[in-house]
DNA sequence: AGCACGCCGACT
DNA sequence: GTCGGCGTGCTC
C-alpha cells in the first residue's frame, strides 16, 4: 500500500513520524472525533511517554491492529506543509538517515508545539472609559496616568511594558493603576507581532555591474526553479544585489530565507537589512533563546514571518510559502553540519528550490570549485560583479620568500613585513595580521625528556592558551593547567612553547612595535556577537592599530582606515593535503586579503610563504581566480574527484579500539565491487581518537551517475557491527578528520 | 530521544 | 546483603 496516500476520515489508521532516531512512521488510530490530514501535527503515546509528532500517511500495516494506541489531540497549528514533507524525505534518503531525525530537525523547538505562553496583561476596568472623567472619585490623575487611561481606551488589553513604553512611564505607573482599580489584571495569550519587511522601501542607489544583475535575478524570480550565482569580489556590493531579488520575492508575496555562514550572522548585516526593508529580519540560530525561537518558528509555519535570516539550519523550518533562497558565502565550511545528519546545507537549498520551484541565489567572491562547475556547464545562471563598489581598487597581493628572511629564533614577522607594518603605522593606518591558529602555542615539549603534552582522551596535542592560563584541546572540551613538572620524566620546569599561535604573534608584535595598540580577535577573545561588535567599534573608532587574529577576521567587516594586512603562514592550510586543501586556502587567503584598502586608500596584501611559486600563492598574486580554478578542476576530473565523481565516509567509532578494528575490517572485505566504484581504506581517521573513541574510516569513490545511496544502505546497513561502534555515513565529505 | 531492564562494584 | 553504574533494546 501506498504510505503517501491522501488521508480523508475513513483512515482510521495513519502513519505519523515522530521527531526521534526512527527509519519510518508509526501507525496510530484516529479517533472519531479528531480530522487529520498529512502534515497534522498530533500528540501520540510513545511508551509512557507522550510526543508531538507529524501525521506522515497511510498506514504502515506492518503492525497488528490490535497493538495499536490512538492519537490523543491534534495540535491547534497549521499542518506542516507538504513541501517540507517531500524536503525531509529526500534529505534523509539523500543522506542515509532516520526519517525521524530529519524530522526533528525541522520541529527543534518542541515547546513551540505546547498550547500558546498566557501572559499578564492590563484593561481598562468595567465602568472606565478612555476619557479620564468616569475614574474613580478621590483618584489623583497625574499626566503619566492620563495618558496611560488614554492608550488603553481602545479596549485592547497589553502588557505592562508596552503600556509603559507606549505612555513614556515606567511599569509601576502601570501597577499602580491596577492597584487603585482603575485597571484590570487578566491573562491572554501571547500575541505574536512580527514586523513586515516593506520591498518598495528606497534602497541603495545601484552601480550598472550590480543594476544589470539585479535586474537578471529579478527577471526570473517568478520564473520557477532557477539557480543563479552572484559572483564578485569583496566589496563589490553582492548584498545589494540579492537585496533586489528578496525585495522580488516579498512583492509576490512569498517568504525568503537568507542563510549566512555562522559568523556573518553580525549586527551589521542586520543593520544594513533593516536600513533596506525597514525592520529587522527575523532570525534563526542555535543560541537563540527559547521563546523567540518559539516565536519565529511559528511564523515561519503560519507565514508571518516574510523574511528569516540564520544558519543553515533555517533551511529546515516548516515554511508555508517559501519562495527564494539565498545563500551568501556559498563556499563557507560551516554550511555542512558534520554531526548527526551529515548535510550541506548549500547542496540541500537547491534540492528545496526544486521542490518548491522557486529560484536560489548563491553569492560569493570565490565560489566553490561545485558551484563554479555548474557555471560552465550552464545549469546556473552567472552574474559577475567585478569592480568594488565604492570605487576603491582591489589590494595590490604580494608574497614574501621566507627562505630569504632572516628569523631570529621565536619570532615570525620578517623583517620585510615589519617594516611594512612600520611604515603603515607611521601613516596612521591599521594593520591587520593573520594566523590561523587558536592560543598561544600549537605544542608544548619538555626539554628534558622530549615528551609532548598531549591530551587524555584525543590523539591531539594541547594548545596552551596563555590569557586562560591554560592547557586546551582544540577536540574535546578537556583543559588543564600547565603542570609544573613533565608527566613523563618529572622534571621540573622545562616546558618549551613551539610554534605560534595569535597570542604569541601579539606579544611579538607588542615588542616591535611597542607604540602600537595590538589586539587578538579569534573565537577565544570573541565569544558572542557583542564581544565581536565592540571588538569592531574599537577598530572602526581607531583605537586598535594592529589586529591580530585567526579566519574569524577573515569574514564581512570593512574597516576603512585597514590597509595592511600580512599573512603569517600562508602555506599553513596546505599542509595534511586534503582533497579540497588548495581550494580552501585560496578562499580563506583571498577573504583576508579582501579586508586591505576597502575605502579609498589602497590595500596592500603581504603573504609569508616558503613556497611563493605554489599554484595558490601564485593564483592569489595574479589574482587570477578561474585559471587556478579550471586547474584544480582538472586535477579533480583526472582523478574522478568531486565534483565530477563522488565521494563518502563511512566512519566507524567506539571507545573500544579492537571492535573499532573489527567492525572496519568486515567494511572493508564486505565492501561492494562495482563498476565505476572503489572503497579505499579502511584506515585510522587523522585524528584517531577523539574523546576517547576509537575512529577508522573508508572513503568511496564512485561515478555521479552511480545511485550510491542504495549500494551504501545494503552494504553498511547489513553488516553486522561489534558491540558499542557505531557507523557513520558522510555524503559528500568535507572534513577528513 | 527517553525510559526500563539487566548484570557487576562500594556502601548503610 | 542492597544501591546504582551505564550498556542494550524497545517504543505503533
Amino acid at each position: 500500500m501506498d504510505p503517501c496516500l491522501s488521508i480523508s476520515s475513513r483512515n482510521r489508521v495513519v502513519g505519523v513520524l515522530l521527531p526521534l532516531p526512527l527509519a519510518s512512521p508509526y501507525d496510530y488510530i484516529v479517533p472519531h472525533e479528531i480530522i487529520v490530514e498529512r502534515g497534522s501535527f498530533v500528540q501520540v503515546p510513545f511508551g509512557r511517554r507522550n510526543v508531538i509528532g507529524v501525521v506522515w500517511g497511510g498506514s504502515q500495516g506492518t503492525v497488528g491492529l490490535e497493538r495499536l494506541r490512538e492519537i490523543q489531540n491534534l495540535a491547534d497549528l497549521p499542518p506542516m506543509p507538504l513541501e517540507t514533507l517531500e524536503f525531509i524525505e529526500w534529505v534523509s534518503k539523500y543522506t542515509l538517515s532516520k526519517l525521524g531525525s530529519v524530522l526533528r530537525m525541522a520541529m527543534s523547538v518542541p515547546s513551540a508545539l505546547a498550547p500558546p505562553k498566557a501572559v499578564t496583561a492590563y484593561k481598562l476596568s468595567p465602568g472606565i472609559q478612555g476619557k479620564c472623567e468616569s475614574v474613580p472619585q478621590g483618584l489623583r490623575l497625574t499626566n503619566e496616568r492620563k495618558r496611560i487611561i488614554q492608550i488603553l481606551g481602545d479596549g485592547e488589553p497589553r502588557r505592562a511594558s508596552d503600556i509603559a513604553n507606549a505612555a513614556g512611564t515606567s511599569v509601576s505607573v502601570v501597577r499602580g493603576l491596577a492597584k487603585a482599580g482603575v485597571l484590570e489584571v487578566i491573562t491572554v495569550a501571547a500575541k505574536r507581532n512580527v514586523p513586515e519587511p516593506d520591498p518598495d522601501q528606497a534602497r541603495a542607489i545601484l552601480n550598472e555591474a550590480q543594476a544589470i544583475a539585479a535586474k537578471k535575478i529579478t527577471d526570473v524570480m517568478d520564473q520557477g526553479y532557477s539557480v543563479s550565482l552572484i559572483d564578485g569580489v569583496t566589496g563589490s556590493g553582492k548584498t545589494e544585489v540579492y537585496f533586489e531579488a528578496i525585495a522580488s520575492a516579498l512583492r509576490l508575496g512569498r517568504q525568503v530565507a537568507v542563510l549566512l555562514p555562522e559568523i556573518a550572522l553580525t549586527a551589521n548585516w542586520l543593520e544594513r537589512f533593516e536600513a533596506s526593508f525597514g525592520v529587522p529580519p527575523v532570525t534563526w540560530h542555535s543560541d537563540l533563546p527559547l521563546s523567540e525561537r518559539r516565536q519565529n518558528w511559528l511564523s515561519a509555519l503560519d507565514g508571518t514571518a516574510k523574511l528569516i535570516v540564520g544558519a543553515r539550519s533555517a533551511l529546515m523550518l516548516p515554511y508555508k510559502n517559501l519562495g527564494l533562497i539565498v545563500i551568501d558565502e556559498e563556499h563557507d565550511l560551516s554550511f555542512k553540519q558534520e554531526e548527526s545528519v551529515i548535510y550541506n546545507a548549500r547542496d540541500m537549498a537547491i534540492v528545496r528550490g526544486r521542490i518548491g520551484e522557486f529560484p536560489i541565489v548563491l553569492s560569493s567572491a570565490t565560489p566553490s570549485l561545485e558551484t563554479l562547475d555548474n557555471v560552465w556547464r550552464n545549469r546556473y545562471r552567472h552574474l559577475s560583479l567585478s569592480a568594488r563598489y565604492s570605487g576603491a581598487n582591489l589590494p595590490d597581493i604580494s608574497s614574501i620568500d621566507m627562505r630569504k628572511e632572516k628569523l631570529a629564533r621565536q619570532n615570525w614577522l620578517s623583517p620585510s613585513l615589519a617594516s611594512l607594518v612600520i611604515e603603515t603605522l607611521k601613516a596612521g593606518e591599521q594593520i591587520m595580521l593573520f594566523l590561523n591558529r587558536r592560543g598561544y602555542a600549537p605544542l608544548t615539549l619538555c626539554r628534558a625528556c622530549g615528551h609532548c603534552l598531549a591530551c587524555p582522551q584525543c590523539t591531539a596535542w594541547l594548545v596552551e592558551h596563555r590569557l586562560r592560563d591554560r592547557l586546551q584541546c582544540h577536540h574535546c572540551g578537556y583543559t588543564a593547567h600547565v603542570p609544573n613538572k613533565c608527566p613523563m620524566c618529572q622534571v621540573e620546569d622545562k616546558f618549551a612553547a613551539c610554534g605560534p599561535g595569535v597570542e604569541r604573534l601579539a606579544e611579538e608584535a607588542r615588542r616591535k612595535f611597542s607604540d602600537a595598540r595590538v589586539e587578538i580577535m579569534s573565537s577565544d577573545s570573541v565569544r558572542k556577537a557583542v564581544d565581536a561588535q565592540m571588538l569592531v567599534r574599537r577598530m572602526e573608532s581607531r583605537k586598535i592599530d594592529i589586529l591580530i587574529g585567526t579566519q574569524i577576521m577573515a569574514k564581512g567587516f570593512h574597516f576603512p582606515m585597514l590597509t595592511l594586512v600580512g599573512v603569517i603562514d600562508a602555506d599553513l592550510g596546505l599542509i595534511g593535503g586534503d582533497l579540497r586543501a588548495m581550494e580552501r586556502t585560496y578562499q580563506l587567503l583571498h577573504q583576508v586579503a579582501g579586508r586591505a584598502g576597502r575605502a579609498t586608500r589602497p590595500g596592500r596584501v603581504l603573504l609569508q610563504t616558503y613556497q611563493p611559486e605554489h599554484p595558490v600563492m601564485a593564483a592569489l598574486i595574479r589574482g587570477d581566480r578561474d585559471d587556478f580554478m579550471k586547474m584544480e578542476a582538472e586535477a579533480r576530473r583526472k582523478l574522478n574527484m568531486p565534483p565530477y565523481g563522488r565521494l563518502v565516509g563511512v566512519i566507524v567509532s567506539g571507545p573500544n579500539q579492537d571492535a573499532v578494528e573489527n567492525t572496519s575490517n568486515l567494511l572493508g572485505k564486505t565492501a561492494p565491487r562495482h563498476e565505476g566504484l572503489d572503497v579505499l581504506g579502511p584506515a585510522p581517521a587523522p585524528i584517531s581518537v577523539i574523546r576517547g573513541r576509537h575512529r577508522r574510516r573508508l572513503l568511496v569513490r564512485a561515478k555521479k551517475d552511480l545511485y550510491i545511496q542504495e549500494i551504501l544502505r545494503r552494504w553498511v546497513f547489513a553488516a553486522k557491527t561489534e558491540k558499542g561502534t557505531r557507523i557513520s555515513i558522510d555524503i559528500d565529505p568535507y572534513s577528513f578528520n
